[in-house]
DNA sequence: TACTTATTGAAATAAACTTGCAATTAAGTG
DNA sequence: CACTTAATTGCAAGTTTATTTCAATAAGTA
């Protein structure tokens, strides 16, 4: 699921959601969204940092992520190695959709299927949670690494 | 979804699995599984260590339950903070159950619903994966934590 | 341009987890 | 039961990921 020219489109959210706020528009944080923009899965800071080689430090990626995630314009996934990834959402699914991973080498496929979302307020109400999301990922072994 | 007496039953598992593999049974790995039969949630290797007060290292706990999960005794959760949590797997559901967790308090709840099996062998054959199973969690704000 | 203050970089700190190695102990054998 | 052997533990040190502190920098504004 790429982004191809999204970017711009997330540039332009950025300085609208910053207007106004105190906040400010930096090379950093647009460095960092045109990235992700470019990227067709969810990375780490580190990878972000190696990729912008140089051009910020790597303390000032893990406060831009958080930033621009507490903006929504990112989100924060979990793939079970205790490491963030990171990936632009898209203004086509709001960030939600799902990932497939090889247990074996870490390839990631995106995953269009969901469940039925009446699951999710059915268990909202049984349990008296409110703004119920959730996060699905599904593991197992690609193609290549199935060669037993 | 408590585990009542179970752990006496995983005690003998861990001894049958233990039996001629060049393993050994420690006080350590049974005491930690004694533990997690008490509990009824997840649980960090710091909580077992402090709960345990003591009686061995946090480094024996994290090398145990590295141990116990590879046996398919003890499974691993990853609720989103980058700490992984353990949880005795119960010989009704073989560990396969997820969690509505409250974002604010990160109290736990334990689900017993799961979508239809169909979509992860469709998610399989669809994108040439093998051995396909999935994670999901739920996150939302419990009643207590409503009040605003 | 000058001013104000959000933001950055660098170093220090924190938290989760792993590794190396000597000391300990489980479990088989005589 | 004592003896032997190697798996396991504890302790210290090391990694990795992420956060905090604070002086220096730079974005936005008057």
């Amino acid at each position: 699921m790429a982004h191809p020219h999204s970017h711009e489109h997330d540039l332009i959210d950025l300085r609208a959601q910053l207007r106004g706020k105190d906040r400010r528009i930096t090379k950093p944080r647009e460095e960092i969204l045109e990235l992700l923009g470019k990227e067709d899965h969810p990375v780490t800071a580190k990878f972000i940092h190696e990729k912008l080689s140089g051009t910020c430090d790597l303390v000032t990626v893990y406060r831009s992520l958080k930033l621009l995630e507490s903006m929504s314009l990112v989100k924060r996934f979990n793939f079970g190695d205790n490491t963030s990834r990171f990936e632009l959402i898209s203004s086509t699914d709001h960030g939600h959709h799902h990932h497939l991973i090889c247990k074996a080498c870490r390839t990631v496929v995106e995953i269009d299927e969901c469940f039925d979302p009446s699951m999710e307020s059915k268990i909202a109400k049984k349990h008296g949670f409110q703004n119920v999301t959730h996060e699905l990922e599904f593991f197992g072994i690609c193609s290549s690494c199935q060669t037993t």
